[in-house]
RNA sequence: GGGCGUUUAGCUCAGUUGGCUAGAGCACUGCCCUUACAAGGCAGGGGUCGGCGGUUCGAGUCCGUCAACGCCCACCA
């Protein structure tokens, strides 16, 4: 093929032309008639897609890449998928956020309903279906961008292998794994009190549990005994005293020893309860005394479990007390009751510290302090406890039988790095429960089940009513199950359907089972499950990782990958997580313009795994410098002849030597990568890279000028070199090596086949040679640097003392050598390493 | 309170099973427009490898201990 290979060769460009060039020619195509052993099956993570991709994301998602064009170049057909998670509350805020609307399913559907341009303040409110349909095409502008990013930045995706987490496939794959798993008893339904946040309305999992430091007051009040003495308790929450049912103390505590098993009345409102012992109980912590409220904190459902105490709640899910006075608050205490009904929380914490001040049972002044309180990960006030129907997938927190084999999984995983696989196994011996899926939200996938009501119009919450295979995927809110007639909803002797959806990582967890078609493409699904590699961050193995892990359990009986790749963080310079909320953004098309994408690439790809990175775009200017030295290289490489050279022309011992140094590489390069070590691959190419450009190119310059055998040499090596580095190169640098490989080879790099020691065969010789000559020609460069004289300056005689085998080495390449420092003679003598160089003198003319 | 990780040149980081004078890039200094490359190239200065103790012929590398920083987890009275 005639070569055409630009006299000034950029990177201007090569993003776009060679994404349509791989769509085109469908260069990153899966093959599905490839069998399992032959595939190399990636659970690409789906990004959430609620505003815009920031380096943090790039950086995880090019490590993968490179996993992917590795293989792929090494004979395997690669299963790439691209997810989008869509579904969920980060969607469902940012519709709220963006439009200015609020959901409100007691509203109907308006049909006629388009947003406004400016957002509305105060929110408008709007159906389900009018909120959902918003939500749908907010996050289809958003999957558009994603798109763009990845494709720029060269992400060898197979984009006909798509699919998003709201998506009716998705959705169809997420019910039938629910009923299975209700099937098999591994999923069930069960009103307890629940985490609750007050502004999402929504019940939270431990998994999405953050403990935020935050101030609150010691209130230290006086509860009383039946002979009127006082028992004092110390408590942040005084608004929750018409929520005691008990005082607790620990069993050991001489201080309240004989009052065990005796009662005191509350303050103010007077009412009688129990004053009982439990281990839980702290001496150390204020009095010794803790009141039991339901619920005021986890510990006091643990308490209200374990001491079968009565449930008094008023907290609402909105985060009020309930405005009607309870019926344990009579008389009146229900008159006092009536001072804080109806208030948020924290309203009534100090309503109630003004009316023990007033009643003299507050001792002294609330003492401010700071404390660790529990909020939802996405959510701005505590979270309450409440009481509610919920569904729940058992994953090990209640049962020692199913968390051993959970901990004997992540044992099974590989894990690389491999310490992370500790953090999988502390989340798992940690777990206090079974794992919460049930939203009250809207934007997700619908739990698939109606319940019957019964003539006296109860709900029969036990016999849900499940809809066959072919009605999946179904929205129990808007469908209507076999058998019924949709008038029959919520009528006597009708249905009501099930207006939870799910966790977004109750379908999340399902990606290999989503990607690989499960459930509607079994000859797919067979040829790449189990998955090789699930490629993630750190911060989501307690919730991504083990929740895919838990469905496969059930639904597959085995792991759903081989391996779990996981990705550091980059940190802005004062080493925090870099995220858009942090507003360090610069989006990574902004660095593409000015640094390549192969720049951008090369910095995500310097990133050692598992190893959290200082963001530096000093790294991305690197990275550019190397793209652009490629494509010189080529030019260079190229530029003496029109056509290939067999590798059978290598004969001179420099050119053998410098092949040599390269199988090392190759080799080095190969066994980083087969350990998922991109970075050090990397690394060992780059620094191959550039002692071949540096030495090897400036010795062997001279010679490939020429004419005749010894030329034709260099142009061979130089070739296979640059063939050879062009591979090492291609799962970092994709355009660049695409770009110098169209100039000279049919086909895609990316397609072509990964360097090995075969291609070696015959052309290696002494790699000490390159060696040896490399360090006399550097001592003559610094000779030269010495006498700030140019480097073409001519050298009148070289001495070289070393020793013999140096000498021997060196004397292969003499003549290269001598062409390289521009030397007339050289000389050895046998003694330790110098190098004595006799310049010109007429040079400097 | 438990656990994990990090600590190597001014900065960002490599150093694979312990092995000759500890490396790279940036920054700094000097030189060079040399026919692949001046948004380059060549060369140079710069480090008691966090502290202490140990194993060893030999320790940045293994063991113990302490410290700083980061992250994860932990029952909020």
């Amino acid at each position: 093929m005639t070569r055409n290979i630009p006299d000034k060769p950029g990177l201007d460009g090569l993003e776009a032309k060679w994404d349509e060039r791989w769509e085109n020619d469908a260069t990153y195509r899966f093959d599905t008639s490839k069998t399992r052993d032959e595939i190399f099956a990636i659970d690409t993570p789906p990004p959430t897609v609620s505003g815009s991709l920031h380096m943090g994301s790039v950086f995880g998602y090019v490590q993968t890449d490179t996993h992917a064009r590795y293989r792929r170049m090494s004979g395997k057909e690669v299963f790439y998928p691209m997810g989008w998670d869509d579904n969920g509350l980060p969607t469902e805020r940012r519709v709220q956020n963006y439009y200015g609307v609020q959901c409100d399913p007691s509203l109907p559907y308006d049909p006629g309903f388009s947003p406004s341009d400016e957002p509305n303040d105060p929110p408008f409110h709007i159906s389900r279906r009018n909120f959902i349909e918003l939500c749908h095409g907010l996050t289809a502008e958003d999957e558009e961008v994603f798109e763009h990013v990845w494709r720029t930045l060269g992400l060898s995706v197979d984009w006909t292998q798509t699919y998003a987490t709201i998506d009716d496939h998705s959705r169809r794959t997420s019910q039938k794994a629910f009923l299975n798993n209700l099937e098999r008893g591994e999923l069930y339904a069960q009103e307890a009190p629940v985490l609750w946040d007050i502004d999402f309305q929504t019940a939270v999992a431990q998994a999405e549990l953050e403990d935020r430091e935050k101030g609150g007051a010691y209130h230290e009040i006086a509860f009383h005994k039946p002979n009127g003495d006082p028992v004092y308790i110390e408590t942040t929450r005084p608004e929750l005293i018409c929520s005691c049912v008990a005082l607790v103390a620990h069993p050991d505590d001489d201080r309240y020893r004989d009052m065990f098993d005796s009662s005191v009345t509350t303050p103010l409102f007077g009412v009688e309860v129990p004053f009982v012992a439990h281990h839980l109980a702290d001496p150390e912590k204020g009095t010794g005394v803790a009141m039991i409220c339901t619920f005021g904190d986890t510990t006091d459902v643990t308490w209200w479990r374990e001491l079968d105490l009565p449930t008094r709640a008023v907290i609402q899910p909105d985060g009020r007390l309930q405005e009607e006075v309870p019926d344990w608050l009579p008389g009146q205490a229900g008159e006092i009751y009536g001072e804080i009904g109806g208030l948020f929380a924290n309203q009534a914490r100090k309503k109630m510290a003004s009316l023990l001040a007033n009643s003299g049972d507050l001792v002294g002044e609330p003492r401010q302090i700071t404390h660790p309180v529990k909020f939802y990960e996405k959510g701005d006030r505590p979270l309450e406890i409440v009481t509610s129907r919920q569904w729940y997938i058992r994953n090990g927190g209640r049962d020692t039988g199913l968390n051993r084999e959970l901990l004997a999984r992540g044992e099974e995983l590989h894990w690389v790095p491999e310490f992370m696989g500790v953090r999988y196994k502390h989340w798992v011996e940690g777990l206090t429960g079974d794992w919460l899926i049930s939203r009250q939200r809207y934007f997700g996938v619908a739990i698939p089940l109606w319940y019957p009501i019964d003539a006296n119009e109860i709900v029969d919450y036990d016999n849900p009513i499940v809809p066959d295979d072919s009605q999946l995927p179904v929205d129990p809110t808007s469908d209507t199950p076999k058998g019924f007639d949709e008038s029959q909803r919520g009528q006597p002797g009708g249905f009501a359907g099930d207006r939870d959806i799910m966790d977004t990582w109750a379908t999340s967890s399902l990606t290999p089972q989503i990607a690989g078609h499960w459930i509607d493409d079994p000859d797919l699904w067979e040829r790449v499950f189990p998955m090789d590699i699930r490629p993630q961050g750190h911060d989501i193995i307690r919730t991504w990782l083990f929740a895919t892990v838990v469905r496969s359990h059930f639904e597959h009986g085995e792991l759903p990958w081989e391996t779990a790749t996981i990705n550091g963080w980059i940190l802005d310079p004062e080493r925090k997580k870099m995220s858009k909320s942090k507003g360090n953004v610069v989006t990574p098309l902004d660095f593409v313009e000015k640094y390549s994408a192969d720049g951008v690439r090369y910095w995500a790809a310097s990133g050692r795994p598992g190893t959290d990175t200082a963001f530096e775009e000093e790294q991305l200017r690197i990275g550019r410098r190397l793209a652009i030295k490629i494509l010189n290289g080529a030019r260079f490489a190229l530029g003496f002849s029109d056509t290939d050279v067999e590798p059978t022309a290598i004969t001179e011992p420099l050119d053998t030597s410098m092949l040599a140094q390269l199988k090392e590489t190759v080799v080095g390069a190969t066994a980083a990568l087969e350990e998922y070590d991109y970075a050090r691959a990397l690394d060992l190419a780059e620094r191959s890279f550039w002692d071949w450009t540096d030495d090897y190119v400036e010795l062997v310059k001279t010679r490939a000028y020429d004419d005749g055998p010894a030329a034709e040499s260099a142009h061979a090596a130089l070739q296979l070199a640059l063939s050879v580095y062009l591979r090492l190169f291609a799962p970092f640098l994709p355009f660049v090596t695409e770009e110098a490989w169209s100039w000279w080879k049919d086909g895609s790099v990316h397609r072509a086949s990964w360097p090995t020691a075969d291609e070696f065969r015959g052309v290696v010789g002494e790699a000490g040679i390159l060696d040896a000559v490399s360090s006399i020609l550097g001592e003559v460069r610094r000779a030269k640097s010495d006498a700030k004289t140019s480097m073409r300056t001519e050298v009148e005689l070289v001495e070289v003392t070393a020793d013999a085998e140096t000498v021997g080495l060196a004397k292969q390449a003499e003549d290269d050598l001598l062409a390289a420092a521009r030397a007339a003679e050289i000389r050895y003598t046998d003694g330790e390493f110098a190098v004595l160089s006799t310049l010109a003198q007429d040079s400097s003319s």
